[in-house]
RNA sequence: GCGCCAGUAGCUCAGCCGGAUAGAGCAACUGCCUUCUAAGCAGUAGGUCGGGGGUUCGAGUCCCUCCUGGCGUGCCA
């Protein structure tokens, strides 16, 4: 469906030609005076100057031209603003135009192309922890977004599975358990099928054996270990599979957990394959050059006002580094799945990094001139106290720990408002909990750091998840009641917090839109912020299940119905869904 | 040094391509439950938009400059 905006703008551009000025004066604006009118078009006071006459004179002119049904209200006030009301009956059939198309008419922008969200980050044989959850809930939302939007969405978790800290692992069991088959070079049969450690284990080891990295004998052995790995030494490679197993099913229940699903569960290891030809052909056609020993790819540009460092290709000890691993990823996602666009959720520190990589890539032509890339990158979370989010001991807080506190404050206030009968306590919890930690993190702009602050979040009023989800309870509580009201058409406002509550509906698109344009899943929480505070105005001023008036009830009903629909699908779009009571 | 980001109410933050009176939430204070869930609604109070210049009919928004804070700045990711 065309938006709201679209159509006034192209009215308004249309009368500003008809009295004889330039279209692109017309544009249609949500007022920014809602006491005043609907929608403002501001173009008479910046097209004055151009043709030397008063702003009034011209938006006089052009509302004279101005015609319709659709509109209530349109008139010129000084100092040369043309306000704009809509019709009831244009607001009622836009609105059952939403009702009735599928996805509320929202046009798929995206569609015939391919986005890929690359959004995980988390480390193999590292649980993980907090610093992993804004990229998790952030790239889920913006996936979902474009989904929505008509987009082919591949969401890709990027593990580091094949650095260093695989053969820190090795090294380590090898002191504790040399027996074992895998480190025998000579050994020619079967692995065992199970591994020689548990979980819990492992998430044990790796840390001790990070701990021993500044011991010079040890630190050569994971070296060694990494570069054995890395060129096929067959021990190894199975006691690498025995970690994924272990590390990745664990990782898929955290996520799980989350909301937050991949389509690809690749990693690091997975681009290594197309390392060697990519480096081989970027130094044959001059792309990488040698630099201080190391083999460099040139990026700065024309214009550049700082200084741009080479993007390294090749350590000077001939090993690869992470921009080699990005641009290999780049080549395998550009030879499977083409995309048009690629999405980098990360650390806003990595800034520079991916600024160095997509020039590097569109230098050495492995993504199309036309394909995005753009780097989301988020600010760090920290504490209520503002400084870094530590635990008491110092240590860094595991995301199953972060989310476990919140449902437990979570499952207390619930207990407490016995609303929820005793079965579905936990279902009710695990939602709200959720909810309260997706859009306390996601309705801050993702690029600015901020304060992780549990009484926030969870608190049950104000701009919170939980506001959110009491008012989509409301809703289902009255409709539940009401009976059959999936019909039922959108009627005119009744009265006035139905009209407001009825333009507030009408912008799902732009904000989606928006919210897409800039990366900021932050907008959908604005959106339906709004929106759920029309909801509970229209509630609490009018009476729904005892209205008398048959054909007014229906409206009330449909009314409701329709925000109820748009505020699930936008808490889809954020990760997270509401409870049948809470 | 250079670069990027931020500075808006006591606190946490919105503010769209420059437009009319800078908005929310929290905290404080005041009303509203025999009526669809009060996790709600209504109201009061709270501002030199970091400072100073400039452009414009009009600046929180654009330009310059200064101050403060965070981050980055060739072989970690």
């Amino acid at each position: 469906m065309e938006k709201i905006l679209d159509i006034i703008s192209k009215k308004m551009e249309q009368a500003f030609m008809d009295a004889g000025y330039d279209a692109s004066y017309g544009r249609v604006t949500v007022s920014n005076r809602p006491d005043l009118c609907q929608y403002q078009c501001n173009g008479a006071l910046s097209a004055a100057k151009a043709y030397k006459c008063a702003p009034i004179q011209i938006a006089n002119a052009v509302v004279e031209h101005l015609s319709g049904a659709d509109f209530s209200m349109c008139q010129a006030v000084m100092p040369g603003f043309i306000n704009l009301n809509l019709s009831d009956s244009f607001l009622a059939s836009y609105l059952e135009g939403m009702r009735t198309a599928p996805d509320f008419g929202v046009e798929k922008i995206g569609a015939g192309q391919t986005v890929v969200v690359d959004y995980g980050g988390a480390n193999v044989a590292k649980p993980l922890h907090i610093g992993h959850l804004r990229p998790a809930i952030i790239g889920e939302s913006l996936k979902r977004l474009h989904k929505f939007l008509g987009y082919n969405t591949i969401g890709d978790i990027h593990m580091g599975d094949w650095g260093l800290q695989m053969g820190l692992i090795i090294a380590e069991l090898q002191e504790r358990q040399p027996e074992l088959p895998y480190f025998d070079p000579d050994f020619t049969g079967e692995y065992p099928t199970e591994a020689p450690f548990t979980l819990s284990e492992l998430e044990e080891m790796y840390p001790t054996a990070s701990g021993k990295k500044s011991d010079p004998v040890f630190s050569q052995k994971a070296h060694q270990a990494t570069f054995e790995l890395q060129n096929g030494r067959r021990g190894y490679r199975a006691i690498w599979r025995h970690i994924m197993n272990i590390s990745v099913a664990d990782l898929r229940k955290n996520y799980d957990n989350l909301n937050v699903y991949f389509e690809q569960w690749l990693g690091e290891s997975d681009a290594d394959p197309y390392i060697p030809a990519m480096v081989e052909d970027m130094k044959a056609r001059g792309i990488a050059v040698q630099s201080e020993g190391a083999w460099v790819i040139p990026v700065e540009e024309e214009g550049d006002k700082k200084e741009m460092p080479p993007c390294i290709l090749v350590k000077s000890d001939g090993s690869s580094i992470y921009a080699t691993t990005d641009l290999a990823t780049m080549v395998q996602r550009m030879q499977d799945w083409n995309p048009d666009k690629m999405l980098y959720v990360t650390d806003k520190r990595q800034n520079l990094h991916f600024e160095q990589v997509f020039r590097a890539a569109r230098k050495a032509g492995i993504v199309r001139p036309e394909t995005v890339l753009e780097h989301i990158g988020f600010g760090t979370m920290n504490g209520a106290d503002g400084k870094p989010f530590k635990t008491r001991d110092g240590g860094v807080l595991r995301l199953e720990q972060l989310i476990s506190d919140m449902t437990d404050f979570v499952r207390s206030k619930v207990l407490e408002n016995k609303i929820v009968s005793d079965d579905e306590v936990e279902e009710t919890t695990r939602k709200i909990a959720m909810g309260a930690l997706k859009y306390g993190d996601l309705s801050n702009q993702p690029t600015k750091d901020y304060n992780f602050d549990m009484e926030r979040f969870a608190a049950f009023e104000g701009n919170t998840g939980p506001y959110i989800l009491y008012t989509i309870v409301r809703i289902k509580s009255i409709l539940a009641r009401y009976g059959a009201w999936e019909q039922l058409p959108i009627a005119p406002p009744a009265n006035e917090y139905a009209k407001e509550l009825m333009l507030c509906i009408t912008k799902l698109s732009p904000a989606l839109e928006s919210a897409l344009r800039t990366s900021s899943p932050n907008l959908i929480c604005a959106y339906i912020y709004e929106l759920a505070g029309a909801v509970n105005k229209f509630y609490h001023e009018t009476r729904i299940l005892t209205e008398e008036n048959e054909a007014l009830q229906q409206g009330y009903i449909s009314l409701i119905a329709l925000s109820k629909s748009i505020l699930e699908q936008c808490i889809d779009l954020l990760g997270f869904s509401a409870p049948e009571k809470m």
